[in-house]
DNA sequence: TCATCAAAGTTGGCGCCGTCAACATTGTTG
DNA sequence: CAACAATGTTGACGGCGCCAACTTTGATGA
């Protein structure tokens, strides 16, 4: 006979995690089922439920992995975009922020969904939190402090976020000529209060 | 007895679609269910199938009903907002605009995600392009006329949907100080190219 | 006028889903 | 090593989207 499984998984939580943010890419999130998601790892359709009270609980961790992500990348990228020459930190960033999203357009829309909201867990509004913080650092680089400068940081997040979604959603007539490729330099900076 | 009711609905198509806005804005996406819509119509749960080949196609439609509504507010708002003084055009302009969406968060939510979003209906494209030429006509009445306008329209329609994304999900740190009365002051306006 | 036929609605059923209760196995710890 | 908590399994319930087969209705044209 064959090696068989042994009783406990060893990690299910996270292989929950890791599977689902993949299927979440592969399949989209209306396509994404606890149990199907189970029988590909090998379990039980009820075993997830020792893991996460319900799927929402699930998702809710995929957005909170989401917003780890993204913080990270942030921070990981914050020192070579301020060792950029000023004006090229805006569109360097866009880019970096810009990818992140278009390369998991699930998971970006899942974030900024009701379901995977930062408000709904403390690790989603500490994550959400050190975005804005890297956020406001290089917009502070950019353009020297500001009074008032969480609004103007708002500012330029809504319009990235505006921007990040039409791309996602093709809202952009191709007639425009405004590509994934190309959006950043047509993307509004703030100039002044 | 009272009265039975008539084996034939009459309008069932336009009945659905009715209480399916209702019951979006009341339930949420989630929550909506065909099977659920027919009973409350007093109908049998097969009986929206004779109208909606499938329960996203009438997702669809209820998108296509909220582009026609954003559509038809914005053409109705055009007179009186391009007779304001031009520095007032802006924040009316986002005011009706973020009232719509905050109002119908849920109907908006549905029109820019990936089921509802205008390219999947020639109905809903000719809307959104409705919109889109209003909001067109508008941000040349702030500033006059400009080389590549389109990308303009296009930088101002992002910073707009971002801004009534994050209020929509909450995302703005109450300590910031901006609400869904106030937001539009710190909104950006394009100034130049 | 009335037979005919397409449109609109009904019933019953399939398979998938989220969730739960009851039970089984395992690893840990006093 | 006994006891227990953590983890996994099975079986079941109700709700869902969707479909096939059937029924009722209203419009059409010979």
């Amino acid at each position: 006979m064959s090696e068989t499984q042994p009783y406990h998984h060893g990690n299910l939580r996270q292989a929950l995690i890791d599977t689902g943010l993949n299927a979440l890419e592969e399949s989209g999130l209306e396509a994404l089922s606890l149990r199907a998601l189970a029988e590909s790892l090998g379990v039980s359709k009820a075993a997830p439920y020792r893991h996460f009270k319900t799927k929402n609980d699930l998702l809710a961790a995929l957005a909170a992995e989401g917003y780890q992500l993204l913080a990270d990348l942030l921070e990981n990228s914050e020192e070579a975009l301020l060792g950029l020459k000023r004006s090229q930190i805006p569109g360097e960033m866009y880019r970096i922020y810009g990818d992140f999203a278009l390369s998991r357009p699930e998971l970006y829309r899942l974030m900024f969904s009701r379901l995977g909201n930062s408000l709904h867990s403390e690790r989603c509004r500490r994550n959400a939190e050190r975005a804005f913080a890297c956020l406001g650092k290089l917009a502070a680089a950019i353009q020297g402090d500001i009074p008032d400068s969480r609004k103007l940081i708002l500012s330029l997040y809504a319009s990235l976020h505006g921007w990040v979604m039409l791309l996602m959603d093709d809202l952009i007539p191709p007639e425009v000529g405004v590509t994934t490729e190309n959006w950043r330099s047509f993307a509004l900076i703030p100039k002044d209060t």
